[in-house]
DNA sequence: TTGACACCATACTAGTGAGTATGGTAATAT
DNA sequence: ATATTACCATACTCACTAGTATGGTGTCAA
C-alpha cells in the first residue's frame, strides 16, 4: 500500500514515537496503553515502532527521559527572568506545588513510575538519577539564598531540601484524592509551609 | 473429586482468600497476581472464589481493607503501654518512618494503590477515607501534647499534620529508590526531622 | 543498474488472565 | 426421603497484547 510521507523528517520518527507514548501514558497509565496505540498516535504501525525501540519498556524509559527533559526546560524558562536568589526559590517552590496539585498528567505518570520502581531496576535508576539532580538545583537554590543573607547556617540544608522534596511528593499523592486543594489561596499557603521547612 | 475440608472453617474462606490475596498483592503488585494464583495460596480454585468475591477489584478493595485494620491493630498495640503525650507522638512518629523506610511490602502496596487510585474511583475513595482517620489520630495525639505543655497555639496543628503526613508518603517513595537510609541512625534523624515541623 | 539499507505495513503467534457455565458434594431443613 | 442451599472444582470462552516473521518501497552508493 502506497503511504504519502506525512510525518515530517522520518529522522524523528522515534522522537515522535517518544512523545506519543508519553502523552498515552500520562493520560492512561503504562498498563492502559498497548503499543498498537502509540504507533497508530504516530501514524504508523506497530511493525515500524518495534524498528526504533527494541520493547516496550524502552519505549517507557525514553518517556521518562522527556519527562526528565521537559522538567528542567520548564524550570530554565521559568527562572530565566528571575536573579533574586529567594524570588527564584519562591518560584520554583510555587511552579512545583502547582504541577503537583493541579497537573493530573503529571500525577499519573509519576505514580506510574512509582509502582513501575518497585520491581524494574531500569526504571528506578532512571529516577534516582533524576531524583538526584532536583535535589543539587533546590541546593544550589538555598545556597544562593544563604549567601545573598550572608548566613552561615548552612548545616542541614541537604537534609531540609530532601525533607522539602519528600512534603512535594506526598502533596502529589494526597491532591489524587482529596479535590479540594484546587483553589490558588490553598496552594500558597501549601508554599509557604513547604518554604519554612528552610526557616527552622 | 472428593476433598477433604482442610481449610479449618468453611465460614472463614473469604477472610482466608483476603488475606492470601493481601499478601500476594504486597508481594508483587496488583497486575502481577492472578486470581488463580490467590485460590491456589487459599487452597481453593477460581471457582470458588468467584463465590465469594464478585470480581478482582472487590479482592482488591477488601485488602485494603485488611491494610487499614492492620494499621490500626499495630498502632494500638504500639501505644497501650504508653502514656505519656510526647513519647507516644514520637513512638508513632517513628513506627511509621521505619515502615516506610524498612518494609518494602508496605511500600509496594501503597505505591500499587496511589496508582490505581488514579483511575478508580472506588479505590480513591477507600484510601481517602483510610487517609482521614489517620490525619484525625495524629490530631489527637498534638492535642494531647500541647495539652499537656498548657500550649495554646493549636493554630495551623491540621496543616502540619498534613505536611508531615505528606513527608511521610514521600520518605516511602524515597526509600524506595535510594538503599541508604535503611541504617538505624539514619532513620533517627529522619523522625527528628518530621517531630521538628511541629517545633516551628 | 544493482545491491544494500533504512523504514514501514501486514499478518501472524502465543501466552495470559478475567470472568462464566456447569456440575458435584455435604449439610440442613421440611 | 427429598429438596434446598452453601460451597467448591473443572473446564471452558473471549478479549487482549507483546513480540515476531516477512515482505514491500524508496533512497543512495558503487
Amino acid at each position: 500500500m502506497k503511504k504519502t510521507q506525512v510525518s515530517g523528517s522520518p529522522v524523528h520518527m522515534s522522537q515522535t514515537l517518544r512523545q506519543c507514548a508519553f502523552d498515552l501514558f500520562v493520560e492512561h497509565g503504562f498498563d492502559n496503553v498497548n503499543l498498537d496505540q502509540i504507533a497508530a498516535a504516530a501514524g504508523v504501525t506497530k511493525g515500524s515502532l518495534y524498528w526504533h525501540y527494541k520493547n516496550k519498556q524502552e519505549l517507557i524509559l525514553a518517556s521518562c527521559q522527556h519527562y526528565y527533559q521537559t522538567w528542567h526546560a520548564n524550570i530554565q524558562k521559568l527562572l530565566a527572568p528571575l536573579s533574586n536568589p529567594h524570588e527564584r526559590l519562591k518560584k520554583t517552590i510555587a511552579y512545583s506545588v502547582d504541577s503537583c496539585v493541579i497537573d493530573k498528567r503529571n500525577r499519573v505518570f509519576t505514580t506510574a513510575i512509582f509502582t513501575l520502581m518497585q520491581e524494574n531496576d531500569a526504571v528506578r535508576d532512571s529516577w534516582a538519577q533524576f531524583y538526584s539532580t532536583v535535589r543539587e538545583f533546590y541546593i544550589g537554590l538555598l545556597y544562593a539564598v544563604k549567601h545573598a543573607e550572608s548566613s552561615t547556617s548552612m548545616d542541614h540544608v541537604r537534609r531540609d531540601v530532601d525533607l522539602m522534596l519528600e512534603a512535594m511528593e506526598g502533596l502529589k499523592i494526597r491532591a489524587g484524592f482529596e479535590k479540594q486543594m484546587v483553589d490558588q489561596s490553598e496552594r500558597l499557603v501549601i508554599s509557604e509551609s513547604l518554604l519554612s521547612i528552610f526557616k527552622g
